[in-house]
RNA sequence: GCCAGCGUAGCUCAAUGGCAGAGCAUCGGUUUUGUAAACCGAAGGUUGUGAGUUCGAGUCUCACCGCUGGCUCCA
């Protein structure tokens, strides 16, 4: 006899041997209608209905709707569509198959080329596999009798991971290696699982796309064609799912700069290389407005450096060694070679050893928003996020050791106040500590990594720890932004850097009067205006806040007979430094509302006789629409208000 | 870079290998309009670029350019 603990009971005693699903079935039979649970819970850790239970444990359900279950469904799903793949193309070589956290893919080889009008075939196989109910039935064997099935497939991506799998348990312990599969009906795959109890279980599923996918995600290796799917326990949840797809297309920021006329990416003019149009460059003027008053309010001196330099400085800093393949050519002026600026930092170094320096002017803090050019592979250019040419907003502080504690603290502040102006209010923070391969004294990076550490604790912030994954030069923090639709674009870097320094044999005169290292911070907070940009526009949908909006109002006069009160209002509102305009078109009011609402305008204000009488607006606000007449003074102090606060919502909204 | 798909007017999209079209936007006129699209007319193109097949190519073939989705959330 075993004693199974449940959830919401005490222990009860069963058979030995008795199976999670007979439990679970005994103990949840009561209602008909609950959902039916597709796997279980031993001890925490998830296993099909099928295992059989030889010890005193806990076990739980994992029902349809949770996210172990949508787990399983998925991963089935995968299976289930590898199935169906072989089905069709029997020559097909499965390599993986996992669920992700939105769905599902598998990597598959064959000759046949697969295309989108491939994927209704497949679904209906798919489908057909559904209807079949075929268990998944779980095996454990040796795993040489495991190489043996997969040979004689010719499958060689599962004798790999079969391989793989026998090194890693011969490491842990001594026990001969064995491998799992599940099987239903004809088809047999190599997983750990675990699985729903049968192929009907695997819920409303669609496929989304092909890609190609290189095995084991290493370009050296074979590409392999890749299917995309997803799938949720109901046809509801999964018709909600496709739904805020398409709606995410709507804010899609290389849609919204089309649309509303922000910047575009030419052509003639070069692949990732922008061109910021009137009205995006109203929004990045004010964002870089805000950056460099609060960078001088907050210690930062601001520097100006060219786009151009000799090569030497990128030899000196030793990034041609490892950013060559990343820069473009050099070229040949005077016969000197000039490199166009893949970063700022050895321009800001040349200007911290244009004299000597004493530790009495440390931290020297100097940030710049600084274009830099980069040869991005053409693959992996996308809108704004990633580009060829972008400015970055970058800073270099240059300080002693015992002020690095300070230093890190503050740019942390710094930033989550930057971000917070913005409207981002949640992040994924990283630290990354000593890789194997490092420069610099290790009692530096001991003292960095632990005042990074610091810092993350006192911010109150929730971190992870990456170990090992630093840059070469010194240990970093990462911060992404987490935006309205969930993408989580990588944003701020705060990176301490022990090589720069001795490259450039930096120095400052001590109060010993001997020549010491600083420690020298690269980090930029916004990352890229352009790819922050783009953040922006998707987190508001293109509905930026009144601060940030290129056009904050318009102005629409009913009549020809208003045009002259619309001139006066617009001159008053722009003399209080209200962006606006006005719409004096023989066009319907309709027409004019939708149109500049289409556009995102937070503010229409609409001016015909009874306004005119009463020399008051009426007032019409984004996404709250008619909002009553105003006194002009009480709608400009309102405006006004709105904008120094850096609102990220018009007053009225819920 | 690699795999797949796509490229027609400013935008969204039509057009069996047989005269390159529509809606919106633009321009001209009419209309003086009250909270998400008034009406009439005009203009707009070497179908991404270049070659090839064909009596004939937006459509078929090849090359190039660009865009889109993807390129280990591990059996």
């Amino acid at each position: 006899m075993v004693n199974i603990r449940l959830p919401d009971g005490p222990s009860k005693q069963y058979p030995d041997g008795v199976t999670a699903g007979v439990v679970l079935a005994d103990q949840y039979s009561g209602a008909q209608d609950a959902p039916q649970p597709i796997g279980a819970k031993i001890d925490g850790r998830p296993a099909d209905l099928a295992t059989e239970l030889h010890e005193d444990c806990a076990l739980e359900p994992i029902l349809p709707g949770s996210e172990d279950g949508l787990e399983l469904i998925r991963h089935s799903a995968a299976h289930v569509m590898a199935q169906a793949v072989l089905r069709l193309w029997p020559d097909a070589k499965l390599a993986i198959g996992p669920a992700t956290q939105e769905g599902f893919y598998y990597d598959i080889d064959t000759d046949h080329r697969l295309t989108d009008e491939d994927l209704p075939r497949i679904e209906s196989e798919m489908q057909a596999i559904r209807d079949e109910g075929l268990p998944f039935q779980r095996l454990e064997l040796p795993a040489d009798e495991a190489r043996r099935t997969f040979e004689q497939d010719g499958n060689r991506y599962k004798l790999e991971l079969i391989d793989e799998i026998a090194e890693r348990q011969a490491a842990e312990d001594n026990g001969p290696p064995t491998a799992t599969t599940y099987t239903n009906g004809q088809f047999t795959d190599l997983c750990r699982g675990p699985h729903v109890p049968t192929t009907a279980d695997i819920g409303a599923f669609r496929l989304l796309s092909v890609a190609g996918a290189y095995w084991r995600g290493d370009e050296q290796n074979k590409m392999l064609q890749r299917i995309y799917g997803t799938a949720f326990a109901t046809e509801a949840e999964l018709k909600e799912h496709l739904r805020l797809l398409e709606e995410a297309k709507t804010r899609d920021h290389r849609r919204l700069g089309t649309e509303l006329e922000l910047f575009s990416i030419d052509q003639m003019v070069g692949p990732g290389l922008v061109l910021w149009h009137p009205k995006g460059a109203r929004t990045r003027t004010e964002m870089e407005t805000f950056w460099r008053q609060e960078h001088y309010a907050h210690g930062y001196e601001l520097i100006y450096t060219p786009h151009i330099g000799q090569l030497e400085l990128w030899e000196e800093s030793g990034h041609i060694g490892f950013y060559q393949d990343y820069m473009y050519a050099p070229m040949s002026v005077d016969e000197r070679e000039y490199e166009i600026r893949p970063m700022n930092c050895p321009f800001h170094i040349r200007i911290y050893k244009s004299r000597p320096r004493s530790y009495r002017e440390l931290p020297i803090r100097w940030a710049e928003l600084g274009t830099v050019y980069r040869y991005e592979k053409s693959g992996v250019l996308h809108g704004l996020f990633r580009v060829r040419g972008f400015t970055q907003d970058d800073a270099h502080i240059f300080c002693r050791l015992d002020q690095l504690d300070d230093e890190i603290q503050n740019v942390l502040d710094f930033t989550l106040h930057v971000l917070r102006t913005f409207g981002f209010d949640e992040y994924q923070v990283a630290l990354s500590t000593q890789p194997e391969k490092f420069v610099g004294r290790q009692s530096n990076w001991d003292q960095s990594i632990a005042a990074l550490g610091r810092a993350l604790e006192q911010s109150g912030l929730d971190y992870v720890v990456q170990e090992g994954e630093g840059a070469f030069y010194g240990p970093k923090i990462d911060i992404n932004i987490r935006d309205a639709i969930g993408r989580v674009p990588q944003c701020t870097t705060i990176q301490v850097d022990f090589n720069i320094p001795e490259r450039f044999d930096l120095a400052y005169v001590g109060s010993d009067n001997e020549e010491h290292r600083p420690i020298m911070i690269h980090r930029a907070l916004m990352g890229s205006i352009e790819r922050f940009f783009g953040c922006l526009l998707e987190h508001y949908g293109g509905a930026l806040p009144l601060w940030l909006a290129p056009v904050q109002a318009v102005i629409l006069p009913i009549t020809d007979r208003q045009h002259d009160m619309a001139d006066d209002l617009r001159g008053r509102l722009a003399a209080a430094g209200v962006r606006v305009e006005c719409d004096n078109r023989s066009e319907k009011l309709g027409a004019k509302i939708r149109e500049h609402t289409t556009q995102k305008v937070p503010y229409l204000l609409i001016i015909g006789d009874r306004e005119q009488e009463s020399g008051n607006v009426s007032v019409r606000k984004y996404k709250i629409g008619d909002a009553g007449t105003m006194a002009v003074d009480a709608l400009l102090a309102e405006m006004r208000h709105t904008i120094e606060t850096k609102a990220t919502e018009l007053p009225g909204s819920e």
